[in-house]
DNA sequence: GATGAATGAGCATTCATTCAT
DNA sequence: CATGAATGAATGCTCATTCAT
């Protein structure tokens, strides 16, 4: 359902090997693996992409560089980790906020998904925002890119199941729009600054520009709401 | 109008100085200065950000690195005079493309200024979406912010010329919202790969959309247009 | 009995951080970390001190350029090592000198001291010749200035000792500036090309010419000598 | 009557070319060159000589780097002029001095020659101790060389004019070591940050010391003066 | 003569990565 | 498995000096 084409495993050229060197299987690995990608995450939320260096994120993570490259083959695959994991705690909590949205009005419901989004992304162990500013590149790194093809369908299904409501010309790219739209306006929306009630307004009215982009027309209540 | 409070000069002080060390007087400066700038999306265009060196600046625009250095205090406030080169050309189409929406219909307008926007933003010689992929900090660095105020301010103007068509609850807060999403929705649309018809269509599609964010329905001639 | 303040721990200002990154603690390390040491120490030997790069130094030391950052921060901090340890040397054998003199007339002890530092000055493995011709802030550098304190209260606990011969009515001053002298001219002597003959002669004269300021008349054996 | 030969004229080796390109001969050039000289000698009484360029003597002295190379071959030939400038008025200065001791007691002659020498190194527009801490191979520079033989000369002067009060059994040798400890110390004293007074007591204390050296006993008037 | 834009060899320093222990 | 000393290619940048105007 997605809408572009997987590609296979590695990853596109321009970028070397992202994937780890070596899944860790017991738990005192498991350790050392996340203690990198942690310290990986703290270092990107607090300094710039470009003074982050593998031996500031082994010694961060309180292990050698021998091992951390016993883990990785690279640095951006570390970031490349931490992406994923990041994209895969955002579309888990998307799945989940869909499930939560069984019995609500469709606005409501839209107005639900979009908190949900934005709180995740502005989680701190949630390091999105950080990757986003400091690592663009990261945007295309293939677990992103599945994860943006994942909340993608994931409208699509939305849109599916509420055929009867939704109206949309050409469902396929419409759907897609909004999706791109979405997520960048929830971004936009989790790096701003300003008070909680700017961000609670902000989330309300996206949530009926939302409503608007794909009923046609303003939910049930006016526009006075 | 702007949305954001305008900072005082020299720009953030997490990136060095950002100015140019001399602004380009007579022909022949001005013709090294821009072959430098020049050199420099060019080199963008095709390669990582990382991958970028000032002596391969130098090397492309076919001065020596010495004189590079007499026009730019460093390697960042290269990149920034191209930002800010790329913003000004965008924001000047986009004036313009607003005026000649003058007789237009709503929707007709809408439509051309995606249009504009779009092409503006893959234009070659625009290194906009270049310096977006490769260089993390040029979206906030003041040019781009100042650019990205200025589409924003459009857009308000835009709603204050046509309030009685366009319906928005809170025009302040919608409006922001509704120029965030055209610009990144814009801008993934630049960056698609596909065919011609794929990014028509989009376009088409996302002026329907917008003008259902804005006005609340579909614009006149119907859902299947 | 020091004459000028001590200061604080890291040294001046006008000078980055002059201490090595890491003592080094292990065989291998301290090998590492002398070899560059004197190397630089060779290099200052012969040629002029801003002929030494740190590339040079590296190269002479046998290591990479890698490994010379591993244990200096920046160029400075190598030749302060270098003429802290020359001092160190420096003040260790006046110190042993002192104590030879033992039993000795005051005459004699005053040559025999004079003897010892002018060869110890002039001692290959000691580059301080080189390092003052040189390195013209070593003369300011915090080891440097602590050893010529150690000097100056050498000369003073010697006046102390000798307090019936010496005659000397302001003692503080008086001692600082036999020490100056003594010093600077022990240095000339030791910067000098000439037969060794000349040089025997120089240091007979100069112990003369310090005990009359010392005690104010010629040692026993009259002027004739 | 100098104790060291003279070398030809354009210097050592291992210094290029240090005689400015081309002597001023009217009016206008030669306030160039000085301006050039004393722009050097400014920035060197305030910064670190590796701060010293070219271009900043140039813009300091309000004229172009190209004039400048008109008169200048390099920069070292620059730091020599202003050297040997500094050096001829130190000359002029005790040549002066050692006129004005005419019918003087002996002791008074000394203290007033130690006076005058302090002084005419702490004088502000002479650039000696800003060139002797920061740039000291001038010390090996021919004029200044020529200038310590001048001072060395005089002494020597003063040591035959006054042969009936001085004894030295050495005396060339013994003459040379006292004019060497006599420069470096005034030196010194000129270079103390300290009280004028405590200034006043070293150079006070000076003029007993090298009576004591000349003479081999205390001036007249004993220990308390 | 004077100018100052242009030059480019060369320097200090960083940091991803390896490999002997 | 883990370590961390060692590596060295590569980078940003300076500054003495030249030369076309």
């Amino acid at each position: 359902m997605s809408t572009t084409v997987r590609r296979a495993a590695p990853g596109p050229a321009w970028l070397g090997e992202l994937e780890p060197r070596k899944r860790p299987s017991q738990a005192r690995s498991h350790a050392t693996f996340a203690a990198i990608v942690d310290a990986c995450g703290r270092l990107l939320a607090r300094g710039r992409y470009e003074t982050l260096t593998t031996n500031a994120i082994a010694e961060r993570a309180g292990v050698s560089i021998g091992t951390l490259y016993e883990y990785f083959p690279n640095r951006e695959s570390i970031v490349a980790a931490l992406a994923a994991e990041s994209c895969r705690r955002l579309v888990v909590r998307m799945h989940e906020a869909v499930e939560e949205t069984a019995g609500m009005a469709p606005h409501a419901g839209v107005e639900h998904l979009i908190e949900a989004g934005v709180e995740a992304l502005r989680a701190p162990e949630n390091v999105f925002t950080a990757l986003v500013r400091e690592a663009p590149f990261v945007l295309r790194l293939p677990p992103v890119q599945e994860a943006r093809e994942a909340l993608t369908d994931l409208c699509q299904d939305i849109r599916t199941r509420a055929s009867d409501t939704v109206r949309l010309p050409e469902p396929q790219a419409d759907t897609w729009l909004i999706s791109q739209m979405l997520f960048n306006a929830m971004l936009e929306i989790a790096l701003l600054d300003g008070p909680e009630a700017r961000r609670a307004l902000l989330q309300r009215e996206l949530a009926r520009l939302t409503f608007r982009m794909a009923v046609g027309c303003d939910p049930p209540g006016g526009v006075s709401e």
